[in-house]
DNA sequence: GTGAAAGCGCTAACAG
DNA sequence: CTGTTAGCGCTTTCAC
């Protein structure tokens, strides 16, 4: 009657070990877990049967009794992006010290799959989440938070201050590029970044922008922001696209500042065709540190974010979260610093 | 008894939905599941019970019914390579489609975690798995394969044809390399790879480059093979390294070929170091094709891999497995093609 | 030392 | 149209 009609094909469980190895299936699962003490005849038949049989416990089903899998969920919007996987790295660092597994969502940006993934991760599987959110959803994440999930936040400040949160001050991050550049004489800097319509984070920064400004006496120009509504997905294209475009008008910067590494590439890229020199015709700044930058022409001096060290401390605290240790600290906010390389130098002269 | 003493908010199950609304749990599931119909009323009862409860299905415990999470689970090195993220978005988008939802489990060149992080997975939490190994893992791969898990491998020959593979031909797509470069004289070519010891893929393309300079009337010389150790975690620092190590014995070639990208990217910038031009001095040929070879200075000429289809093929053909469907060639092999740059010219003669 | 049985949250017969 | 119940694979009392 339940016959072979049924699905796949039916693993092994602990009940068919029991009956190999004649014991109850208590037995069987004392001897996986070592939760108690078992006759080392016993126990031995136990293993032979585990390993005739081929025999994996199923994770799920212990998660269904346990309430725990010791797997987190990582919630992030573009696998491909370079500083995402630098933070992804140190979570994962120190996930396996301490015996966790971890899993990557990916939503690719988009907004329902942002909860739809996050969600489905949530729903019994995991013992927490780590969120980078593309957008300020901060309802969604209020909502996981409420069902007591454990959750910490990364790179987007929440304005809730219950809720765990590992950023860097983006706002002071910029401004001190800013002051950076103009230690350099630069007077005319142009800002490229995303569009900072759905991210609190990128909003920040442009304000660190603003802020740099006024604190370095330049006026405003509307004309020397440019922001990118390509969601992120090809920011160096677009950090290319936009700056071809703009160099057309001939009202020339003498720095760009981007909100991104990334976008500085393109950058590179465009100025080198329409044939400016970097530095010394125009200098390019980036943000974030990101492996390659290392390697451009020029060398790229940019921001660095302590990327490794972001989700080091955002997985160190999630543990705590979830292992109900006492937390000190919820709100933790990282050091930035400026890396000089090549691409900086002196305003030239108009 | 059972009182506060237990682990976590006790999330909100079918059970309490069907008490709050006044119906049987069967009836809940019917609602939420779509799976019989019920009458208006009841239906909205149990709507609203839900709503205000704030309850969202275990599907895990689904799971453990229904053997199926819908969820596919992709074993990959390093999420921070671009070749891989490039793929992974291919696979991403017909998931999507589908309506299956990715997870990632990162495995960063580890062999234990990737067993480990493997098993994890497939104990019972997902459909089916896309397996990138970062090794030559076939008896760990068989095993799956054996338990009846729907799999397919990509980016790696098995040899074992009963296994579903997507690949390219990865020896005589760097046999066209080196033909390619032939075209343009060069007989010194200088081939730069990861170590070759683990993995059959970069095994291929070395065999693939031996085969073109064959091919070619031109003789082996070991001295123009750098291998690198390094795993492929810093793959541009390391064909900078090697490189620059490499030019200081004064054997010049007229061209290097790399078995990846990345490490061109630090191979145009030891050769800038050093004062050789780009393509005018030297050559150098990528392979992969990756993002950011359209933004390097020169523009990198490369082998162009079909990262996104092979992620669309590959979860097409998980996903037609996974559904029992009729799978005719579980062996596909995509194809290859050159995408000329700028950082190849003919030689220089000597 | 070990077994029997309840129950985690859910679905799918089977009844009515 | 709706309710009852068995059972997915496992852990964990409670007995013996």
């Amino acid at each position: 009657m339940v016959d072979s009609k049924k699905r796949k094909s039916v693993a092994t469980s602990i009940k068919d070990i029991a009956s190999e190895a004649g014991v109850a299936i208590s037995t069987v699962s004392n001897v996986i877990n070592e939760t108690r003490f078992v006759a080392e005849t016993t126990k031995l038949k136990v293993l032979d049967a585990i390993e005739k049989l081929n025999y994996r416990p199923n994770i799920i089903a212990r998660g269904l009794r346990i309430k725990s899998t010791r797997a987190i969920g990582v919630i992030l919007p573009d696998i491909s992006s370079s500083f995402f996987s630098q933070v992804i790295y140190g979570i994962e660092e120190v996930a396996r010290k301490k015996n966790y597994t971890m899993i990557l969502g990916c939503t690719n940006f988009d907004f329902r799959e942002e909860i739809k993934i996050a969600n489905k991760l949530i729903d019994s599987f995991i013992d927490g989440l780590i969120f980078f959110s593309g957008f300020d959803n901060y309802e969604f994440i209020k909502k996981i938070y409420d069902r007591n999930i454990p959750i910490v936040v990364v790179d987007k400040e929440l304005g809730d201050k219950e809720i765990p949160t590992v950023v860097i001050d983006n706002a002071s991050a910029v401004e001190n590029c800013v002051d950076y550049l103009c230690r350099y004489n630069h007077k005319k800097i142009c800002y490229v970044s995303f569009t900072e319509d759905y991210q609190t984070t990128v909003r920040q920064r442009y304000e660190g922008y603003l802020a740099g400004l006024k604190k370095n006496n330049i006026d405003f120009d509307p004309d020397f922001v440019l922001m990118s509504e390509e969601m992120r997905l090809h920011e160096t294209a677009s950090g290319y696209c936009l700056v071809k475009e703009f160099l057309k008008k001939g009202k020339l910067p003498t720095a760009f500042l981007t909100a991104a590494d990334v976008f500085a590439y393109g950058i590179l890229r465009a100025l080198h065709e329409e044939g400016f020199k970097v530095p010394d015709d125009i200098s390019v700044m980036g943000f974030d540190n990101i492996l390659f930058s290392q390697f451009t022409k020029p060398l790229l001096t940019t921001l660095k974010q302590p990327k490794k060290l972001m989700g080091n401390i955002a997985m160190d605290l999630l543990v705590n979260i979830i292992e109900g240790k006492e937390v000190k600290e919820k709100n933790i906010i990282l050091p930035t610093s400026i890396i000089e390389r090549e691409s900086v130098t002196f305003a030239k002269d108009i």
